[in-house]
DNA sequence: CCGCATCCAACAAGATACTG
DNA sequence: CAGTATCTTGTTGGATGCGG
């Protein structure tokens, strides 16, 4: 049990963005929800190279909790949960989109310089 | 000393960005540079409210490493150290701005469904 | 003032094996 | 398939002290 420490809470926009996307991996997820509208939890992992099942759960429980994550079980055998983005999710596209459009731009710019 | 680990390389440019941002604090300095254009580490580390001056170190060498903060020293007595973003840092801007539009725009919502 | 080094505690993340 | 449990490793970050 993690030992309960205050947090200033900054009262600035920015930095309360930060801690709701903070992390190594819900850029990714969003990206590749945003990518694909509904996934199920093994193609969800299976799209985000290189994560683990126990820190997708982890990530995607924060983002639920944040309310930019939707959770949909169905009662099937074997289990079926599928994975999108709520409405506030989706608001987040301007975001990713910025951050893959400087990756792309970045990667022609290195290109560049070597010729 | 950190063990040397193969990272596999994600032939993708939206994870080579987040690579280069990752962490706690590139976005929030990135931020911080952008508003003021130039400042001194101390006032830096003062304007990114939490971070250490070690912190700051770590995170001024990798972006500085990829081109995205210039560092100028000055042959002063005390020293005299500023920091500004390149060419390359500024051009980061559309991804700073979404974050915080993002925010703003989500604390509204949040205050919105409490009424 | 700027930056680096060391020790150390707390936590985030990885690997692996396992259950309903 | 979806999710958990456990162990191990790595990173974060505070405190402190030192050198240019």
């Amino acid at each position: 049990m993690p030992i309960h420490k205050e947090k200033p809470v900054l009262d600035c926009p920015f930095r309360e963005t930060l801690d709701v996307l903070e992390g190594k991996w819900k850029f990714a997820i969003i990206h590749s929800l945003l990518h694909h509208g509904t996934l199920r939890f093994k193609n969800l992992e299976r799209d985000v190279a290189g994560i683990t099942s126990r820190m997708l759960i982890k990530e995607l429980k924060l983002l639920q909790v944040h309310g930019i994550v939707l959770r949909r079980p169905y009662p099937t055998v074997p289990p079926t949960v599928e994975y999108s983005l709520t409405e506030c999710g989706r608001s987040l596209e301007p975001v990713i989109e910025a951050i893959q459009a400087w990756g792309v731009q970045n990667r022609a710019a290195l290109a560049a310089k070597i010729n």
